[in-house]
DNA sequence: TTCTTGTCACCTAGGTGTTAATAT
DNA sequence: ATATTAACACCTAGGTGACAAGAA
């Protein structure tokens, strides 16, 4: 079984409408994808991997509020609702990314977290640097898939019980180029330390005092939420 | 076979006296320990690694020139030159440091360089980060291991013959917690990037400049060499 | 006297959102 | 009007030797 790292800021963020940019040199994702995984064999090799399927054939397009609204001038054009622009881009190349320490002993990946924070996104078809290509204003899904490194000679026989696939809801979003949702940049500073640079409130205990369970992480985009934990799909 | 990387550089420190610098929490060496390897079966698992053992079984002090000879004042008790302090003091727990891409197939190896870039020497008996421990003031001769990682059911038998060891003379160094030879300090300033803050002449074009063959490095220190490629002991 | 330790300014290397300019 | 790109300031993270203070 798998274990989605950091759920509690990925639901934050996929309350918001989470948005990732892609760029043509490729971006890592925020928050990173992580897991914890239980129940390997301890001494049998694996390969993990990632890939990301549509959430729907749908182009998105950002709506524009009229001007003299409560949002702030600057973000006059960045609302936070979507419209569906119309049909799918042509399907990317579906490229997977394997995590850069495979193949290893389960005992390997069980003793600590995955993260899968070599990964990036873009949005160049060209790509020739083995990154993950989205169509940007598209939804995506992103996979986590276990192989078992089968030692049988006729290996592929068993290809098919010899992955599993695991799917954390929470962690879908919307490629971008540039952030459409005010709240998503405005978590992104908040959560990420590389964006530091731009917070210009508290500057102080941050995310010093951020413990699991100690939400909300932003009073002000503090919600109801739910505690459950979210069993991954499979 | 093995062909070191840098081996113009490594001759240029071996000439002076390589020192490497040895701390509590580890330091990396420099020139980085790179090689390229050939031969190797492209589809076999290999494990990389390499190891230290001393050169002699002796303790090293540094002799202090009377004042007032040519050396600049700041570095009055800078010689160049080392004297037998004694018998070596005890050795220190044999570790070796497993390159961190092992085991992986030699194809993987061949293809680029491979760099112990992430290998740090320290000179705490107690450390418990895997570096590799060093006594201060002795000297060492790197090591690099090839394991052939043997699929047959009884491989311990065959360990004799599954592995290759090359040592390469121009690697030798001195442990040292701070730099003895003024000289080497310079061309260890002059050659790593990390540096660049101290060098005080021609901040232009360096290390642009320098491509393989176009020594010297350092005009200053620049003195007769040999071209001729030492292959390595084995 | 010699060697070791810890702190520091100054780098490399690369991950952020911002912004202005450009493309569609 | 909307989406993309490239340059940028500002971070994280960590590798340098210098230096002053401490230890042996």
């Amino acid at each position: 079984s798998v274990q989605l790292e950091m759920k509690a800021l990925w639901d934050e963020f996929n309350q918001l409408g989470t948005e990732m940019i892609v760029t043509k040199a490729g971006r890592r994702m925020f928050p990173t994808f992580q897991v914890k995984i239980f129940g390997m064999d301890p001494m049998a090799d694996y390969m993990l991997l990632m890939d990301f399927v549509p959430v729907d054939d749908k182009r998105y397009r950002q709506v524009t509020p009229s001007p003299g609204c409560l949002t702030p001038r600057r973000y006059a054009f960045h609302s936070s609702s979507w419209l569906v622009a119309g049909k799918a881009d042509p399907a990317t190349p579906g490229r997977v990314h394997y995590h850069p320490d495979s193949p290893a002993k389960g005992a390997q990946w069980m003793k600590q977290i995955v993260s899968f924070d070599k990964l990036k996104l873009t949005n160049n078809l060209l790509d020739d640097n083995g990154h993950i290509i989205l169509n940007s204003m598209h939804r995506y899904q992103p996979r986590f898939h276990v192989v078992y490194v089968d030692p049988r000679k006729d290996s592929e026989k068993y290809a098919e019980e010899n992955f599993k696939t695991f799917v954390f809801e929470e962690t879908r979003f919307t490629a971008v180029t540039a952030y459409q949702n005010h709240r998503i940049t405005q978590l992104k500073i908040a959560s990420n330390p590389f964006a530091k640079g731009f917070r210009d409130c508290d500057p102080e205990d941050w995310p010093r005092n951020h413990r699991p369970g100690a939400l909300p992480l932003m009073s002000a985009f503090a919600r109801s939420r739910n505690p459950v934990s979210s069993p991954a799909h499979q």
